[in-house]
DNA sequence: ATGGGGCTTCCAGCCGTTGGAAGGTCAAGG
DNA sequence: CCTTGACCTTCCAACGGCTGGAAGCCCCAT
């Protein structure tokens, strides 16, 4: 039961969903499956591991492009480990862009909440704000 | 020279690219502008005071839809400033979600980058995570 | 009249999915 | 053997919020 498993199979033994499992295919993000005669996509172990890598550096919320390049190095055996962390990092960097710009958007918004009055009234700091 | 600008004198006006002016014209964001006789759009102050109010919501990260209940609200002088205070806080749950995300993808790979001695060899507790 | 800049429309792509339609395949049960 | 229903296949479209390009028209200065 390991080896051979159709595509829906390998969803749910990977967590990643059919669907997707087709796509990341189309974009060449994995390989080509392997078909039944009929036509049916094969999955074994191997795959189901690329799979669960794919998207356990999703959660980590790695882009395509990059999750191709550690895919790579993860099976790359003479790979550097300075080259994955530099990748690491690099996406960290990324992060903390987001996270800082995101967190000025909350902060603003949380200071012009706080001066807003929120009754029936019509007058309000925050139009104000968007309005100047 | 104040009204009957063109959409470019409209976009340097209102810092919103002239693209992007028809984009939310096509997505019924803002109203059809009006036409000259040979079909070019022309706007007056009052339309470009709605660009920058949208530009500004965008910059705070509001979606469109919310934008357009939000330009709404600032027109209609009977509105409730609670109304206004409703989808402010609602955008900022909705930071803070996206934040917190972000934060626990840094906070892991932080660890795992820390834990990378990277250097030239191989070993790689990055990847040794992701594969897990 | 010619050039160049701005305007018009429409179409396509970005990212990572997700949904749906239309049809083929497979195993189980009547 | 035939039907049912759960699976599989492909292709096409949409989400949000743009951005770019192509092809063609308009307007002003030289």
């Amino acid at each position: 039961m390991k080896d051979g498993m159709t595509i829906g199979d390998a969803a749910k033994a990977s967590g990643v969903n059919a669907k997707l499992i087709r796509y990341y295919e189309s974009i060449g993000l994995i390989p080509e499956a392997g078909r039944t005669a009929s036509g049916y996509r094969v999955y074994d172990d191997r795959e189901v591991n690329v799979l669960r890598f794919v998207k356990r550096a999703r959660t980590l919320g790695f882009g395509i492009e990059r999750i191709q390049k550690l895919v790579g190095l993860w099976q790359d055996r003479s790979r550097c480990s300075s080259e994955v962390k530099r990748i690491a990092l690099q996406h960290i960097d990324e992060l903390e862009a987001k996270i800082a710009e995101l967190q000025a958007m909350r902060d603003t918004l949380h200071e012009l909440a706080d001066a807003c009055h929120g009754d029936e009234r019509p007058d309000c700091p925050i139009l104000k704000d968007l309005a100047s």
